[in-house]
DNA sequence: TTAGGGTTAG
């Protein structure tokens, strides 16, 4: 009866049986009091299990493995690590139950030097063999970074099943590896075991990653040819694939498809809606959500707020801030951050910098530099320098707010102020990260970096870049200087800017694609205003829907207009 | 009587 009620998770049935059993010639059982620590262990009631245990007058191997695996399933890591090597000096052997379980609990530990320790353990006692010792340790090494290790015990698992192998495609999707998760999935359907759920939401998550769309719709494919269910874990990942990689039609689809929608289903649409800057309809999708009486997490309101943010709908914004109190949800740094954004974006900088200074919380760097970027969005020098120094003096190691109050002096053309704060770079040993853009041809992904020459097609990109720049002057785009870094004659500065990398790609994809087609691409930074505008022009002057993903959002250029009407 | 793998925000 204990172990039906732990099977079903009935505690208060479990409960009445416990206290019978208890009173009973049982009393003192040792394997009775096993299944009654494991029932409330799987119930989640870790400290009323600790409280049996010590009052246990008698343990064995089994009770302390219960309890370790118990601390290690309800995610108490520390609990579990503190008990075993109380196990050791009493003299008890862990056994394979044992070792599995602590190994899942070090994947959570903040080093993995008692990880490594553990493995030492298990080689020596010949357990590395065992398919549930070899998997904990898969997943072990790749939480903490070490895949190649995880890779090598992965090979020499002579028994595999589907968990370890879910086991490594899951740490190269944690890892963002799109590439090498779709790759293992191949290798998996190879050696002829059938992917389960956690196989496809782990698949999902790194294609989401990756925002490789023809590979996420030929993964989707596989998973509706062999009878996968959209059940909430792996229907919500698909989701959120599609809603990554451009597609928010698809993750619409898969929302109202959905066997069972949950928070995080809502969730998902409503980051779609805000990267993909429908903020009027995820602020709609987000009032039917509560008039269905679901509630918000700190989540929701995040991807509401942001929507808010991009769309420019400055009122809800901060109607929405005021509602979090009403949901019992907590505002925390990132929502105070949005607030800033909002107001920062739509020009109210004196507005943003008294919220800063009235705000419950100490700010933080992300808090100051919202206001960094607003300031650079408006050219406001004097606030933009400001804000750049409270960051700077909080985060010095972060070359954001520098590169940002570069860029805010470059716009007013101070190039003598731009020449000092690229020497206080340099001094501080602070480097922007290099721009890169990628773009998906025929399954292959393609990598162009700004101002780079070695491309084998550069010869061609640059030509094609140059008809296209004519082309779309033609129709008014005028090159916007400002957004060149360094310092620089007009022309000269004009000749940079025609080097970004997203230019490069937006050219290669059309000497590569046929005509009509839409383009997409990416980018690992955000997209600077001159690109913005000559994309704009480009995909009217060419007749092509250009979707490109930055690291804020998506940008649909259609037209001679973006869906963002230039408000990001 | 005891075990290993999965989704959303910044």
């Amino acid at each position: 009866m204990l172990r039906r009620c732990t099977q079903l998770r009935k505690i208060n049935e479990g409960r009445l049986v416990c206290a019978h059993v208890l009173k009973s010639m049982f009393k003192h059982d040792r394997l009775i009091h096993n299944t009654i620590l494991n029932m409330y262990a799987k119930c989640g009631l870790m400290d009323e299990a600790r409280k049996l245990f010590d009052e246990m007058p008698v343990t064995d191997m089994v009770t302390w493995t219960t309890m370790i695996t118990g601390y290690s399933q309800n995610n108490q890591s520390d609990g579990a690590v503190a008990l075993f090597p109380q196990m050791l000096r009493m003299g008890l052997q862990p056994n394979e139950f044992t070792l599995s379980s602590l190994l899942k609990a070090l994947g959570f530990w903040p080093s993995d030097k008692c990880g490594r320790q553990l493995h030492a353990y298990c080689l020596k006692y010949g357990y590395c063999s065992n398919l549930y010792v070899g998997s904990a340790l898969v997943d072990m090494y790749t939480r903490h970074d070490r895949i190649d290790e995880a890779q090598s015990i992965f090979c020499l698992l002579v028994n595999k099943n589907e968990v370890s192998w879910n086991a490594l495609i899951a740490g190269y999707s944690r890892k963002g590896e799109g590439e090498h998760a779709l790759c293992m999935l191949q290798e998996m359907l190879r050696a002829g075991f059938e992917p389960t759920h956690f196989t496809y939401s782990s698949v999902f998550g790194a294609l989401s990653a990756t925002g490789s769309l023809e590979q996420g719709k030929w993964v989707h494919a596989h998973m509706i040819k062999s009878g996968g269910q959209l059940i909430e874990f792996v229907g919500n990942a698909l989701l959120d694939m599609y809603a990554k990689s451009g597609s928010i039609e698809d993750a619409e689809k898969v929302f109202y498809r959905l066997l069972r929608r949950d928070l995080v289903s809502w969730n998902s649409l409503l980051t779609g809606y805000a990267k993909h800057g429908h903020g009027r309809e995820c602020v709609r999708k987000f009032e039917e959500m509560l008039r269905r009486g679901i509630q918000p997490n700190d989540i929701t309101f995040l991807c509401v707020l942001n929507a808010c943010s991009h769309a420019g709908l400055l009122d809800e914004g901060q109607y929405y801030f005021r509602l979090m109190k009403k949901y019992n949800v907590e505002a925390r740094v990132v929502h105070h951050v949005t607030i800033v954004d909002l107001l920062g974006r739509a020009g109210l900088l004196d507005r943003a910098k008294k919220f800063i200074e009235e705000m419950p919380i100490e700010p933080t760097a992300e808090i100051w530099g919202a206001l960094l970027g607003a300031c650079r969005m408006h050219k406001d020098m004097k606030l933009g320098a400001y804000a750049a120094e409270r960051v700077f003096e909080l985060n010095p190691n972060d070359s954001g707010p520098l590169v940002l109050l570069s860029n805010i002096y470059a716009s007013a053309g101070r190039w003598g102020e731009v020449v000092k704060v690229r020497r206080m770079m340099q001094k501080n040993g602070v480097k922007k990260e290099p721009a890169c853009s990628w773009v998906d041809i025929e399954n292959k992904v393609h990598m162009f970096v700004a101002n780079d020459d070695s491309h084998p097609h550069g010869k061609e990109i640059r030509k094609m870049w140059e008809e296209v720049s004519a082309k779309i002057k033609e129709i008014g785009y005028v090159p916007d200087t400002s957004h060149v870094l360094f310092f620089a004659d007009k022309q000269e500065r004009e000749s940079r800017l025609q080097h970004h990398s997203e230019k490069l790609a937006l050219a290669f994809a059309l000497l590569k694609t046929p005509p009509g087609s839409t383009i997409r691409i990416k980018k690992n930074i955000r997209v600077c205003g001159d690109c913005h505008s000559a994309f704009k022009f480009a995909s009217k002057a060419l007749d092509r829907e250009i979707i490109l993903r930055d690291t804020n959002r998506f940008h649909h250029f259609h037209d001679g207009s973006c869906s963002c009407g230039d408000y990001w």
